[in-house]
DNA sequence: ACTGGTCAACTTTTT
DNA sequence: GTTGACCAGT
């Protein structure tokens, strides 16, 4: 074992969940407490005490979570005992079983996974099917209740005749006619798999003897029964969470899996990480006065020895234009006069369209910067567009890709062509592809439609043989049906200006790249498509290797740090915001902000805009109820006039920050 | 069948 | 400020 892990690195805590191998364990890891030194050390202890690499499955929720894992797993371990250790996020898991044994369910095994626009595309489409165009059901809102009630096994409403109802039935039946799961499809089918199939159960329990579980907080009940399900009789399952940063509530995660571990796992050992060796003492404070305000959370209280020189600062903004302005001087001065790395610096904020005025910012400043998470690429027309193609190659029976390629580019199949399919289709019960092979079908059409309906199936036939081939170069193949059809021509041409024009030829470009690229991973095409729907292959590698000042939603923030945060966008509105005030989920945004606070190392800042541009028209904002609740303590209240021209002296800040408080519990 | 234009609606967070 | 849905003209 490489000199790198030493148990005695560990504090007394960390020491003691690292040790505890067998058995039911829970660690309750507040941010920056080591969790994921002290996961890793755990693991490193397990293969140091004869457990086979093998047999330790580590499950993350998040991609970048399971990399970074794997990463500090790979330098405390030989590299042949790191390899073995299973890593990976519980979507990710699901697929493998899945893909594996989904046909014990009456799914093929080549099933597509539809993620987000491919979802509302299919509940939209029901929706105008069932109830006409004028009918005004959210899409979103029906997705999100139809994923709720998937969820929790009760259907969404308990009038059968209701329309939500129709649309939930409707969904999902075609979800399966299409051969395709969903997200939630994924865990659920996976339990199922394994609940009902002894023999199947049994191979994975045998095969994953240890399990950790990270992030464990922002697991939903299925996750909970996968777990269960794979630990079988031995119950070696170690979680590791911290219930002060749930924040997945709206997408189902159940708090009470780790509040109440005790009632899932006989006897655990609870573990309790409290020394924080991120933050300065005054962000640790203002962190736990405002965490205080929640009720029904594990008690725990997090202590730093490093008291820092930076008090944490709140300043107060005309403008969202002002606010991003102010932001990008200070990094560039922070750069400029202390030597700080952009990299250093992140800006923080609730919702993603509030990183575009930063993004301007810093590209005028020319500050490299590195926007995480955020509209995923996949999600561009251009690139959305080509995987429609390769999944329908991949599975034919997914007409809503295959509507979606069908005329793109434009080969004649116009909307008359395209209507009369569907509706035979629908009347058969077959795919769409299977009405188009059809010869009764084509002799219905006139001469030049069937000609290109006929142009495009032997288009599709010739090349699907070769790309899905088990070691097939479906990189260079694919690069040819794209040339062939004139793709990229054919794009730019309905491109406006010439930015879009490049940045559209750009996205291509890359995209044909990683597909050549996963070529020689050995997965093939169904490996490649299942690696974009998970949001795998994320370009991960250029996002690492990017520098520059980082741009984070509050949810993607979670589990990294850096030594200067901004925290941004912090009004009543915004951050709590008001659609999560609505459904009533205070605490959670309140989480929310906790999580942005912890993630700063030594200098936090804060700001809040009088008024902020939505829709393109400036709206009237208020400071969020949130920055009441901080002990002021270590605070200091700032206006954007003070800080545009001089640096005020402490005590004035302060006195500042109590006529602001003054002020307020008056009115 | 395709193109280009206007208008409306929209932004909570993500595997 | 952006994206898509819809419509009228070629």
């Amino acid at each position: 074992m490489p000199a790198k892990f030493r148990l005695s690195d560990l504090n007394p805590a960390q020491r003691a969940a690292a040790e505890q191998i067998r058995g039911p364990v829970l660690i309750l890891a507040g941010a920056g407490t080591g969790k994921t030194r002290t996961v890793t050390a755990r693991v490193a202890h397990m293969i140091a005490e004869g457990v086979p690499a093998a047999q330790i499955l580590a499950v993350t929720f998040t991609n970048k979570a399971a990399n970074e894992m794997r990463e500090r797993v790979g330098g405390m371990l030989r590299k042949d005992d790191a390899k073995k250790v299973t890593v990976c996020t519980f979507h990710s898991l699901c697929v493998r079983i899945l893909r594996v044994s989904i046909d014990r369910l009456g799914y093929k095994k080549n099933f597509t996974i539809y993620t987000g626009s491919d979802q509302t595309g299919l509940v939209r489409k029901i929706i105008t099917r069932k109830a006409g165009k004028d009918e005004n059901l959210d899409h979103n809102l029906a997705l999100s209740l139809i994923s709720r009630s998937k969820n929790k096994g009760i259907p969404v409403s308990d009038r059968a005749d209701s329309l939500i109802a129709e649309v939930e039935q409707a969904y999902n039946a075609e979800l399966k006619l299409l051969n395709a799961v969903d997200f939630d499809d994924l865990l659920i089918l996976a339990v199922k798999v394994l609940a009902e199939h002894p023999d199947v159960r049994r191979e994975w329990q045998q095969r994953f003897r240890y399990i950790m579980v990270d992030e464990f907080q922002d697991t939903n009940a299925l996750q909970m029964k996968l777990v269960t399900a794979l630990a079988g009789e031995e119950q070696n399952v170690c979680v590791v969470g911290d219930d002060d940063q749930s924040i997945y509530g709206w997408r189902g995660a159940e708090i009470s899996n780790i509040l109440e571990f005790e009632r899932f796992f006989d006897d655990p050992k609870v573990i309790k990480l409290e020394q924080n060796y991120r933050s300065t003492t005054p962000i640790l404070h203002t962190a736990n006065s405002i965490i205080r305000h929640n009720i029904g959370r594990r008690e725990k209280r997090l202590w730093s020895e490093n008291p820092g020189s930076d008090r944490v600062r709140v300043v107060a903004m005309p403008d969202d234009r002002i606010e991003a302005q102010l932001v990008v001087d200070e990094i560039l001065e922070a750069n400029a006069t202390e030597k700080r790395p952009y990299d250093d610096f992140a800006v923080l904020f609730r919702t993603n369209g509030q990183s575009r005025l930063f993004e301007s910012k810093l590209r005028e400043f020319k500050i490299p910067y590195r926007v995480i998470g955020g509209q995923s690429f996949f999600d561009r027309r251009e690139i959305k567009d080509l995987l429609g193609y390769l999944s329908v190659l991949a599975n034919p029976d997914d007409d809503v890709n295959l509507l979606r390629v069908i005329n793109t580019p434009a080969r004649g199949i116009g909307a008359t062509t395209v209507g009369l399919a569907t509706e035979r289709s629908r009347a058969l019960g077959r795919s769409v592809l299977w009405v188009l092979e059809d010869e009764g079908f084509q002799k219905m059409l006139p001469p030049k439609a069937r000609g290109a309906v006929l142009d495009f199936l032997a288009f599709l036939e010739r090349f699907r043989e070769p790309m899905l081939a088990p070691s097939a170069p479906f990189g260079t193949l694919f690069a040819k049906m794209v040339d062939e059809m004139d793709f990229i021509e054919a794009m730019r041409r309905t491109c406006k200006t010439d930015a879009e024009r490049d940045s559209r030829h750009r996205n291509v470009s890359e995209f044909m790249e990683s597909l050549r690229d996963s070529e020689g991973r050995r997965k093939g095409l169904q490996g490649f498509l299942d690696g974009v729907a998970l949001q795998q292959d994320r370009d991960d590698d250029d996002i690492e290797k990017q520098q520059g000042v980082s741009l984070i939603t509050l949810h993607a923030a979670k589990g990294l740090e850096f030594p200067f945060v901004y925290l941004v966008g912090v009004e009543e509105g915004v951050l709590p915001h008001k659609r999560a005030l609505e459904e009533g989920s205070r605490d959670e945004e309140r989480r929310l902000f906790y999580v942005g606070i912890t993630r700063a190392m030594q200098r936090l800042t804060m700001t809040f805009c009088s008024s902020r541009i939505r829709y393109g028209e400036p709206v009237p904002c208020q400071r969020s109820s949130f920055l009441d609740e901080l002990d002021p303590t270590y605070l200091d209240l700032h206006s954007y006039d003070e800080l545009a021209a001089e640096p005020v002296e402490e005590d004035h800040a302060l006195s500042y920050f109590a006529q602001m408080k003054a002020m307020l519990s008056e009115g």
